[in-house]
DNA sequence: TGTACATCAGTGAACGCGCGTTCACTGATGTAC
DNA sequence: TGTACATCAGTGAACGCGCGTTCACTGATGTAC
């Protein structure tokens, strides 16, 4: 029986140093992963994170990746949480595939609102590097936040709710809504608005998308 | 004659401290405001700065101002350069007042892009502190952004374009998806976006928000 | 099975840097008489 | 018009802090014979 803390080598440092960016990225946002308090938590001197990472940079893109894969999870989960009304008459598809689709819109705000730090993280890869460079930013269902919406479109289109021609793009258009109210509620000019009206505002945001698309 | 470098006493040294953050933050971002440099460019010690703002998030507070104040200003710019077609037939007014309204949400986009730093930095307001808690933030006309997408969507109800019960509101779904669509060029995943790509982009939102509202 | 050795993941100390803030001060300005 | 003085906007030095990165090193691990 081996203590894995008490052995001089680690084992698993590098997701060990991931882990406590996270809780770092979770308490204070990406400026908050410091490399040096990230070795602290971690229980190692603050340079053996080199041997796993180039620089702070690359750790901080690694930590950005696991919390865009938060976000997905939160998203696959809402979704999966709308249920199939089952058989039964023939237009019922279109009202499951709205609804997904909303669920899709509001679990990517409630996961800004419920992890602000982690959702500003999500979106903070250094400029140099990539957004998702490895297979990192995925849920488990193996598709990142974008791609999930993109199923969500798919399906409404099948439904009939979604005329085809205006698939192309729609994304873009739905992404770009729930992502500018996340950030003014988590850090604009909305951050003083009362959850009350935050819950009015997603709705008449989501009324307003699900006409226009 | 006598030279305002020269003397001991600044004369405007708050506004010249406002002016050299503004440059910073227009290369770097929020993030680049730093005191020390500030006062280094106003050809100030480091410490003089307290003589005119309680500390760095103060003068950091005041730097967003101007920033939303240039947002708001590049907005009324691109809204006066549509043209009304003038007199003639009665549902004209429609036309203009679309056209005023996408030149609205397009002149969001325009800053964002040509501005990155002075964008990012109008939604920095440190925490603790408010947003528009002076009269800064307006352009000319002494409204800020979302006001003048306010007048804008008032506009559009009394040109017929839209109706009066979905009025309230409509301000932050529009808002929203100018600001998503900026952020996410800017920092976010779609930074590496060709430009081309990117008109195409803003098109299509602007369409689907004109169709929902 | 036992030993020599290469490899690799850690350590400790140091470099160089820049920041925000506070202190006691001093020089310039404007005002009262 | 001239002088004494209060006020105020600056200065220079220092405090205390923490960061990212690099260096030469050492202790643990696993492998070849």
């Amino acid at each position: 029986m081996k203590s894995a803390k008490a052995s001089y080598h680690h084992g698993n440092l590098r997701t060990a140093l991931i882990d406590a960016g996270l809780q770092l990225a979770r308490d204070g946002g990406p400026d908050a992963v410091v490399l040096r308090e990230v070795s602290r938590r971690a229980g190692v001197s603050h340079n053996a994170a080199y041997r796993h990472f180039a620089d702070r940079d690359t750790l901080l893109q690694a930590i950005c990746g696991r919390c865009m894969g938060s976000l997905a999870r939160l998203m696959e989960a809402r979704i999966a949480e709308v249920d199939d009304p089952g058989g039964g008459s023939a237009g019922d598809a279109l009202d499951p595939a709205r609804r997904r689709l909303r669920a899709t819109g509001s679990a990517y705000v409630e996961f800004a609102l419920t992890e602000p730090g982690l959702f500003r993280t999500a979106f903070a890869v250094p400029p140099r590097l990539g957004y998702f460079d490895d297979g990192e930013g995925a849920g488990d269902s193996g598709l990142g936040p974008l791609e999930l919406l993109g199923v969500r479109l798919d399906a409404l289109v099948e439904a009939g709710g979604l005329p085809r021609e205006r698939r192309a793009g729609a994304e873009l258009a739905a992404w770009s809504a729930v992502h500018g109210l996340s950030m003014l509620l988590i850090a604009g000019p909305l951050r003083e608005l009362a959850p009350g009206e935050r819950d009015v505002t997603l709705t008449r945001l989501l009324d307003t998308i699900e006409r226009g698309l």
